[in-house]
DNA sequence: GGCCAGGACTCAA
DNA sequence: TTGAGTCATGGC
């Protein structure tokens, strides 16, 4: 294994340590690990697994790669990981424009400053978290995940410490149910992620070919899949396809929210929310995330 | 013990 | 197209 070291210009509006916040929420969490202001995590690179460490200093985000083989390619690729993952290439300003027009979330803007949308890179993992996640509380949602990880995915180990990747759809397919039933996956859930797994691995779903497609195609595309709802498209859309026009309806944090800053329902209807998004078009996603972290 | 949780599905009317 | 029932288990 050898270790090189790469960087990225930190953009303006952009604080390393709120993005950090947000992955740091306390629970089981095998994809990552998080100390010394450093994020360490297994990324699958075109050329094998490799282990990424990130960290800043005043100007730069600093990377380093740790792998049996690294090329130009793979340092290339580790920087278009983390600037996926980060959302390093939006300039964010827009935002913050229309986020101070607004009394009720103004204070957005300093108590947040900086935070980006963090994403997952990898749709695959995008959209089985998000049946992972449906309709459970998040702490079990984390349990079941990690025992999924720890048992099926490829990992690399670092200073003892091994470092896992989510595991492919093929993989995914080929567990049997009563395997997932042991680790406290519901029958629905099960089918969901074979589903989810048998749609790129027979049907050909991929992040690439989605990402060539219309936003309203990509959602349709998506909902095809039986178990991806409207909140679990919109989610991913946001999440790893980096559509920034999308609202999770129908989310428990968002209605919180909305009913915490602007005195709604309990659960506000689309034409409320859609009320309340309408100044932030073309920033609906981001304020959807910042909804979501003014509450942790 | 009861309600709810980063929902989505089926089925009836 | 809308609403109730179902899944399924941990956290509080």
């Amino acid at each position: 294994m050898i270790t090189v070291e790469t960087k990225i210009l930190q953009p303006k509006n952009f604080c390393f340590g709120r993005c950090m916040g947000v992955l740091d929420r306390g629970y089981e969490e095998l994809l990552y690990t998080l100390n010394d202001r450093t994020i360490t995590r297994c990324i699958r690179l075109a050329s094998g697994l490799a282990i990424i460490q990130v960290s800043s200093n005043d100007n730069d985000l600093i990377i380093k790669i740790t792998k049996d083989v690294i090329e130009r390619e793979d340092e290339v690729a580790c920087r278009d990981y983390v600037t996926d993952w980060f959302d390093i290439n939006r300039d964010i300003s827009g935002f913050y424009n229309q986020l101070k027009q607004c009394k009720q979330t103004q204070h957005f803007v300093d108590q947040l400053y900086g935070l980006r949308l963090m994403g997952i890179v990898d749709l695959f993992e995008a959209l089985c978290w998000c049946v992972i996640g449906q309709q459970i509380n998040l702490t079990f949602a984390h349990t079941i995940k990690a025992r999924l990880v720890q048992k099926y995915g490829d990992f690399i180990e670092l200073n003892g410490e091994k470092y896992h990747c989510f595991p492919e759809p093929y993989v995914v397919i080929n567990i049997c149910e009563d395997e997932l039933k042991h680790m406290q996956f519901s029958r629905q859930k099960i089918q969901y992620l074979y589903n989810i797994a048998k749609a790129f691995e027979d049907q050909g779903l991929n992040k690439e070919s989605l990402l060539n497609r219309s936003a309203s195609d990509q959602m349709k595309q998506l909902l095809l899949i039986k178990g991806i709802g409207p909140w679990t498209a919109n989610y991913v859309s946001m999440k790893s396809l980096r559509n920034m026009r999308c609202i999770a309806y129908g989310d428990t944090g968002l209605s919180t929210a909305l009913h915490k800053y602007f005195d709604t329902e309990k659960k506000p209807n689309y034409q409320t929310i859609d009320a309340l998004f309408e100044p932030f078009a073309g920033w609906e996603a981001y304020f959807n995330f910042y909804l979501w972290s003014s509450l942790a």
